[in-house]
DNA sequence: TAGATTGTTAATCGATTAACAATC
DNA sequence: TAGATTGTTAATCGATTAACAATC
């Protein structure tokens, strides 16, 4: 597995999903770049962490690209995750469209508030989070990865309970900053991150037309 | 507003959490730095963004920190902000708790499906996405912001009926790559990103624990 | 052919780290 | 005081851009 710098992964899922939002067999970087708000020798160079390349005057072959794309992101390969937690965030993560064109299936959803143990999602039995129950689910399904979407109180809890039995992999929808074992990866999904850049863009926004009025009023 | 580099606000964002998650008094940038595993000098040159000091032996008042990160995000600034889209994840969303905390308040859920207009999600009821309630709850709200939670499908076409109608912000929590005017600002939310991420890291742990596996069939 | 586009090298720019004086 | 920690300067490192030869 070759080595690719984070900034360069980070573009390059943007650029998979430019491309799946295409549908002409051909594509210039420029196009791309164009998209993603980039220069096209950023998406060139971007692309020499790649095998794929591309053809003079004509560009790179769509599907070429978004098939070395999902294999660098392992797309195509299956991996069996558990849902903890059965609000409503983890019903609709556990009833997700889009893992099947990804790969993932959620094999399992726990909770360990009684009243939702035993509901249906779907076609999947809300769990007991419970070590016994956990663990055969976890060996029957060779899973690793575990989404979380508990409340933020009940969250580090959670985790270790997780982490006693196996878990190496905590995707994490709660806004807590998780600590755990070495051994285990944390990936975040919360939406606090994304909730800062979008107020922090407003704010920015409201201040340049604040500043734009002024300079008008000083001009009248 | 002071200018602050990308890569700069994604680590304030990080810092944020991770005060949030301590309870002293005092953190020090050595504290800071091991939580989010980066080196103590990036923490305090990060810091230099911001007008809060640190006290030499003691490190930085935690509180006053978080205050100016919430300045810096805007987090104290209301806004009010509609779902469109009733389905699991717009009902999620519209009933995350989180909000209140970061100063953000769904005024309305919106969706084109018939069947579900007129339920309730919580104390809110789901209106019909049509062109004269829109623009009323848009009015009535100073709402310039939705969050965007339909089917890949309709995506593009609802994005452009809000942006019609006065909308430039969109928080999309589809995975397509929108389309909109220059003066709309599209924050990206959907889970697709960090679940791209997750699969290289599974599959990069994977092709370790093979390669050690080897390692040691070839010392045998 | 001429024009368009890739792929790559060299130059620039920006971000991180190393180092350390200041000082509580 | 001595030790710990900040804040900043200088050095390094890495990422982006500019430029252009190759060539379809």
């Amino acid at each position: 597995m070759i080595y690719i710098p984070f900034v360069v992964l980070e573009r390059l899922k943007e650029y998979r999903k430019i491309l799946l939002s295409l549908d002409s067999e051909y594509v210039t970087s420029e196009e791309i770049a164009k998209l993603a708000g980039v220069s096209s020798d950023l998406v060139r160079r971007d692309f020499t962490y790649l095998k794929t390349t591309g053809q003079r005057k004509k560009g790179y072959n769509r599907i070429a690209l978004l098939t070395e794309l999902d294999e660098t992101f392992a797309v195509r390969r299956n991996l069996n995750i558990i849902v903890v937690g059965g609000g409503r965030l983890g019903q609709a993560l556990a009833t997700y469209d889009g893992f099947s064109s990804c790969g993932v299936r959620v094999v399992a959803i726990f909770d360990s508030n009684s009243e939702n143990v035993g509901n249906f999602v779907e076609d999947l039995v809300i769990l007991n989070l419970e070590q016994s129950i956990l663990r055969r689910v976890l060996n029957r399904f060779f899973v690793s990865i575990a989404a979380v979407c508990v409340s933020a109180e009940s969250a580090q809890e959670v985790v270790n309970l997780l982490v006693e039995n196996g878990i190496t992999g905590i995707w994490n929808f709660t806004p807590v900053k998780l600590v755990v074992p070495e051994n285990v990866v944390v990936v975040d999904a919360d939406i606090t991150s994304s909730l800062l850049t979008l107020k922090r863009l407003v704010d920015k926004r409201l201040s340049q037309e604040t500043k734009v009025a002024d300079a008008s009023t000083l001009e009248s």
